[in-house]
DNA sequence: GAGTTCTTCAATCATATGCTTTAAGCGATC
DNA sequence: GATCGCTTAAAGCATATGATTGAAGAACTC
């Protein structure tokens, strides 16, 4: 009894390391087991094949992140009433958990962004896996969309997007011990805030040479 | 010595639209050579091996253009005399070659984004190909910092790591056909500059309008 | 045209992969 | 204590992979 859980568990374990440093497609079922000192079969066994194996991975870790985040952004909404969330709270209702999920985790926590932007790589060649995060998407666009009520709506799908790969991006590249994760961030966040309140059309006349200090974060007070 | 050409330019074309589709691991020798119709052998007659292939199918795209973007930012700099450089007119030449790439190379280019952004996720797996970008990132990123005297210029560095990633999510997702992917590189220029002018630091600790509630990013890792 | 070099081809190697099968181990139930 | 279900183990299967070989075939030089 106290096997099954951890056969089981174990090879999820190795697997979520493997597929975040080796990527998906090129980690072996045979690297897996072997790291997880099991049996070949037992993967077959317990999840039927490699696919299954990778949902069970996200099922794990991402799926539950991807919830918390729903969560934080329902409770924001929540806490705003009628007005729009501000931008910048969206955006850390958005990244906070990916944060949090490493101070939680510690070590085994430093794969979750290679992880993350591997499915985000490979999952045009796994279908399901796109579900994960599709919901998400758009939960956010559309709060972010009446945050920024001068932004057209489907620009802000698009800026969201950006937002990911800035993310998926700082993910992959962020040192493993970690140092200054949360600063780089909340300096993420603030490049992805301004980002966002960018006007929507380009300023009518190609002067935008003196713009520099003219459209900082300077309009902050849209909220409350 | 037609045949000679058209082998090797085969095998390259072949390997470029495969490894862009699939991603270089996943992709094999006899796909390649089978899309090519050529025989197996001749990848490693004319290459000797995998990863010279790959960077031969860098060197014939990704290297010219990165040299481009290189041009384009010295032409920046000396029409600019002592001045910086605007960010704006950087992030356009930054980002602008690629867009020209796809209206010279038709089709064909479309696999390029992808392949850009495979050779970024795989890079760290093939250490040589990293070296494609080390320069082009570090040159951009110091004539940002020049542009952008009040942000640290460590930041600039990180933030010109979002906008590459923000520009590889566009890349990867853009439609097949390439509709409005001109209007969407200049919306992701406005929104990448914005980011770019943001200021470096969260907002001083001195009083700033009402600091308690315009400051969400800072609970950004709450422990639970 | 002979001789040499460059290029292609079919066949093959050693290995790795996802997956299956068959049998053994183990705990609980009757 | 025998039986049954769940789990693990070892071996093997069919296929795919990167790489190599040696010979056949152009192509060029002299």
């Amino acid at each position: 009894m106290s096997e099954i859980r951890d056969t089981k568990d174990r090879i999820v374990d190795a697997a979520e390391l493997l597929f975040a440093e080796q990527g998906i497609a090129a980690t072996s079922l045979r690297s897996i087991t072997q790291r997880a000192g099991v049996n070949t079969a037992a993967v077959h066994y317990h999840f039927g094949d490699k696919l299954a194996l990778v949902q069970a991975v996200v099922s794990r870790r991402i799926a539950p992140m991807n919830q918390e985040r729903l969560k934080r952004l329902e409770q924001l909404e929540i806490a705003a009433g009628d007005a729009p969330v501000d931008a910048e709270q969206l955006l850390a209702a958005y990244l906070g958990p990916v944060v949090a999920a490493r101070a939680e985790w510690g070590e085994s926590a430093r794969r979750l962004g290679a992880l993350m932007a591997r499915l985000r790589m490979e999952q045009t060649d796994m279908e399901p896996l796109r579900a994960n995060f599709e919901d998400l998407h758009q939960c956010y666009a559309r709060a972010l969309a009446n945050a920024l009520p001068r932004i057209e709506i489907e620009e802000v799908g698009e800026r969201l997007d950006y937002a990911v790969g800035a993310m998926i991006h700082l993910l992959m590249h962020s040192q493993p011990a970690g140092v200054g994760l949360e600063s780089r961030f909340e300096r993420m966040i603030r490049f992805l805030a301004a980002g966002f309140r960018a006007p929507s059309e380009p300023i009518p006349t190609h002067h935008f040479a003196t713009v520099e200090d003219a459209e900082p974060v300077g309009d902050l007070g849209e909220r409350t």
